[in-house]
DNA sequence: CGAACGATGTCAGTGACTGTCATCGACAGT
DNA sequence: ACTGTCGATGACAGTCACTGACATCGTTCG
């Protein structure tokens, strides 16, 4: 018999996308997510950082996916291809989760701060995926190239995936995008 | 003879930068900013939203320059060259104030809120360019991927040249690394 | 001259976030 | 069973970013 309900950290994401979405963001206090969560404000900080990170929690795993599928690569494959592989089964991720990931996304698009910290993990992930095909030999430019191209195919892939209502298919949609970003540049 | 001393907003910037710079951003509150600017606090949230943005007044005269530039391009030039020479133009904004503009860069690096703040702004810069470009005639998903690539290509060729400590040539490095973008995305 | 204006100051709030200490069940060693 | 350590939480006071309301006082216009 534990002495508190298990799973705090999970009953404050909860709580406070349930309270995001019902008053907006800024309308919610900290205070107000920890009481429907049972806990206390101090302890919310404990488990994030701050208001904003905990609509984030996933965001490192699903960085830690990315990395893993760019070194699993076939060491032939090119830069483009191997990050390729990866927003693939980064998609497949979110194609199951539909609801979820909507409401969330929901949440952040209507909030600068949210905005804000949505497009600076994107921006971790884009270093990550840097450094990863820097470990495989990628060269300087190219590595953090490809890395930006691919988050930004990313990108604008979930945002369209979104708007369709997640009836589309997220990876078929980023291949159609690389493709189209491929023609964009070959004016250049 | 006025009542007070001119430029106000100005003298709130420079102090800010100076302290930002001296002690850095989170050691730094906004009533010291504003003292040294013979102001008071409140003064210093009448002209800017809140302590980050005092660091990005330039930045819509920035999107301003990107609009216009894109706007004026010839009709017949495709999506690709009509943001590469607006990202030519604002490039040669910069050459020439390296040294305010290290500083600053500097500054924001070195904090991850002021990144953020950024990294809005460069998606702020990509709405703008992207809405410019539908306004052009060009489609849907082209227009969204030419301003994104544009921005990655813009970001990327801004920080080396700072790293190179503002000795090469800007638009040379802007004009190499699309040369690469599109040779990353040639062989997906 | 007097009224409206505009930039600033003053002051009292709210809420995010932090440091510190207390609490108390679980658990290990004796 | 006794006891000490540990880990998650609560309680509480404090700092600072930011906001709303109202006062001040040169400037300017009629």
């Amino acid at each position: 018999m534990s002495r508190w309900e298990p799973n705090a950290r999970g009953r404050l994401e909860q709580a406070a996308l349930e309270l995001y979405t019902e008053r907006g963001y800024e309308q919610t206090t900290v205070a107000e997510i920890a009481k429907r969560a049972g806990l206390t404000e101090r302890t919310f900080f404990r488990h994030f950082p701050d208001k904003r990170e905990v609509l984030f929690a996933g965001s490192s795993s699903l960085q830690d996916l990315f990395v893993r599928t760019v070194s699993e690569a076939p060491d032939a494959a090119a830069p483009i291809d191997a990050v390729t592989g990866a927003l693939e089964a980064a998609a497949a991720q979110f194609q199951d989760r539909f609801d979820h990931v909507s409401r969330r996304q929901a949440v952040i698009v209507a909030n600068a701060e949210l905005r804000e910290r949505e497009l600076i993990k994107l921006a971790s992930l884009s270093g990550a995926l840097t450094d990863t095909l820097r470990r495989r030999g990628v060269g300087e430019p190219t590595a953090r190239l490809t890395a930006e191209a691919a988050v930004a195919v990313f990108k604008v892939a979930f945002e369209r995936w979104i708007e369709e209502g997640g009836e589309g298919d997220l990876t078929h949609l980023i291949r159609e995008l690389l493709a189209e970003l491929k023609a964009v540049t070959a004016g250049a």
